[in-house]
DNA sequence: AACTCGGGGCA
DNA sequence: TGCCCAGAGTT
């Protein structure tokens, strides 16, 4: 397991690496941002960056999206993938922002998990960003990137790679860890076919390590 | 723990 | 063409 030195040298690393590693959706306010990360699953940004762009142009607001038909705004958002599921969900959660909060999106994380189609890692992305709270949001990259460079355990469930994550990391860069792991996990340590050749982490990683090997043998 | 949703992007 | 993708809910 890495120590906290060898962890902050792997995040100044991949700052170089991806100096602009930060939330393109940062600038919206936060109930565009639940909007937008809900509609991320299981979809590549780009595509979600080009549908919401279009979409919080038609819909402002909560209201916005009851006053349309539920088929309408599944088309909307077809191109996403999981659309069904994602616009009765969305529905549903502006709902329960009318009747139980306001029309305002809860700044906490245990009242946001109650939304629809919110989860432990989209409320922590939305605490983070759109709040300012200190939040580590653990995704499938985040998750990866993390066991392969032994900063976790490889067994360790998702809320243990938090946990484990939060420990060794100062709090005031949980926020940037998420999108910098993002960016990382996304272009470089990818899942199918991680760039351990040109990576500058490899001295530190097992598993990188444990690939060019076999690579090398094989 | 496994299954489902799902069109788009990429090899 | 086949496989995977910024997850969450249900069984």
């Amino acid at each position: 397991m890495l120590n906290r030195d060898q962890i902050n040298y792997c995040l100044d690393e991949i700052d170089k690496m991806f100096p602009e590693a930060f939330c393109e959706l940062r600038h919206n306010n936060p109930f565009e941002l639940v909007i937008a990360v809900l509609m991320s699953a299981q979809c590549t940004d780009a595509l979600v960056n080009k549908v919401t762009k279009t979409l919080f142009e038609k819909y402002k607001t909560p209201e916005d999206y009851l006053a349309v038909s539920l088929e309408e705004l599944q088309e909307d958002i077809r191109s996403i993938g999981l659309y069904r599921n994602k616009a009765k969900n969305i529905r549903k959660l502006c709902e329960l922002l009318l009747t139980e909060y306001g029309g305002e999106v809860p700044c906490e994380r245990d009242e946001l998990v109650k939304l629809p189609g919110v989860g432990r890692k989209t409320a922590n992305v939305v605490v983070s960003v759109a709040f300012g709270q200190p939040a580590l949001a653990v995704d499938t990259h985040v998750e990866r990137v993390s066991k392969r460079l032994a900063i976790c355990r490889w067994k360790d469930s998702v809320l243990e790679v938090e946990k484990t994550l939060m420990k060794k990391i100062p709090k005031e860069k949980w926020s940037k860890t998420h999108h910098q792991l993002i960016f990382f996990g996304r272009y470089h340590c990818k899942a199918q076919s991680p760039q351990c050749e040109i990576c500058p982490l490899l001295d530190l990683c097992r598993e990188g390590k444990k690939r060019m090997k076999s690579k090398k043998g094989a």
